[in-house]
DNA sequence: ATCGATAATGTCTTAATGACACTAAGTCTG
DNA sequence: CAGACTTAGTGTCATTAAGACATTATCGAT
């Protein structure tokens, strides 16, 4: 015989339904970058709770699919993009007892970053899904506190532009340098100098001359780079003015 | 007669209970500092799984109790230490299939920081708590994937000793600048420069000299500081030689 | 060929850290 | 009580990376 003070006793006879325990579900904040204009991916609810109104794509984990909370938001990303983003890292989770008039529930969310191009085609073909301006989303009725996390994703994202070049993957794969500045001008709503933007990427090493040029219509063509494999991870010993 | 399509209906006849969810947790990374070793709360498992194993201090949400996930948090760090303490900002969720025997889990992590002597004390009322020397870790038995969670806290605060004086959360409320470069040094694992430091701490004006002076044992008395209401949240524009 | 437009570079200034010598203020010891 | 020792704190110059802004380069359009 076995003691009583087992584990596999424990858990043989463990049934977590015996505990309360809050809803939880995942949640991502898709940013891209096209035309000038930051976007973020919602999805109009088809159910109850918060029914019509606009949310971030998730949902809840799939325990037989879904191996881990990251998988769990690339799957929801997936169906609404057709891709999984090259970009995807963990925001934070938010959880209590008012956020969803269900019951306690936690959100566990993830920012991640995508080239518009890379998915338009595919959200064209999502009914409930679309790419949200930033600036059009004081229009948009918001379901939960969605809005209040993409506020903080938005300000995450803003910091990273202060000192890495982590808003790269909002670009399609090859892009200009002129393109990548403005998307951190747009970031950090303020004009960066042009000199110094390109200075400390070229001391850093992050991207690849394709030898390509673009032209944008009208002036000298620009040459387009891509990124080093972990340019990402790359942090700036001085971050760009605030 | 009310419509079927209603959220109070929805509301009313929902049971979460009906959705294979995963087990939540709430886990603290809590770091002190004390005769220059990094030191962080572990607490003996008293049940299964992982019995007799040591873990971070944490457990279920109290649907009733804990208004939210930040409050499960500090209400399981005030059971171990008596306080709650003066940093404490959210880690990361760390969710998968395979971290709990007993199921899917997820669990919320926070990383805090507190005084030792602010805790000392109380813990030693609590039989089954313990500071652990981050250096002596290897040789304890860790539950779960807590060593990996731990391993990531101390990068992340790693991080912060080289753009921000976060750390200073581990130390008493007043203190010394070397005994603050000394905690900085030690989780650099570097030397840095006297000069350096003071300089920047002093430009930023982040903390109060109390004109109150400490002799640690032969040498010039060393001024005692306390930090100003936000230090914690300031970065500096430039980051420590990593 | 010239103009307008956008891309890219040259160069000086500014700001903050690194390195390290030096001074200050205590304790300890013969 | 003088001098050695120890730790705290400062002076100063070199170095590094960003800010500012003028200048040059390369395209299309007329």
């Amino acid at each position: 015989m076995r003691p009583r003070d087992d584990e596999a006793d424990f858990l043989n006879s463990y049934d977590k339904r015996e505990f309360d325990a809050p809803i939880v579900t995942v949640d991502s904040i898709l940013f891209t970058y096209h035309q000038t204009a930051l976007k973020v991916l919602l999805v109009e609810r088809p159910n109850h709770p918060e029914k019509g109104k606009w949310c971030l794509p998730g949902g809840f984990i799939d325990l037989q699919q879904d191996d881990s909370l990251q998988d769990a938001a690339l799957r929801k990303l997936r169906e609404k993009t057709g891709v999984t983003p090259p970009y995807l890292e963990q925001l934070q989770s938010f959880g209590n007892a008012q956020r969803d008039k269900r019951s306690w529930s936690v959100t566990v969310c993830y920012s991640a970053l995508v080239a518009y191009q890379e998915c338009a085609a595919h959200i064209e073909t999502v009914a409930d899904a679309r790419w949200i301006d930033l600036l059009a989303l004081d229009e948009i009725e918001l379901a939960f506190d969605h809005r209040m996390i993409i506020d903080q994703a938005r300000e995450r994202l803003r910091q990273k532009a202060l000192y890495s070049i982590v808003p790269a993957y909002a670009l399609p794969e090859r892009f200009t340098l002129p393109e990548l500045q403005h998307l951190h001008e747009v970031l950090l709503g303020k004009e960066l100098q042009k000199k110094s933007f390109r200075r400390r990427i070229e001391q850093a090493e992050l991207l690849i001359d394709t030898g390509e040029k673009r032209t944008e219509g009208g002036g000298r063509p620009a040459t387009l780079y891509r990124m080093k494999p972990d340019s990402g991870a790359y942090t700036f010993v001085r971050n760009l003015e605030a």
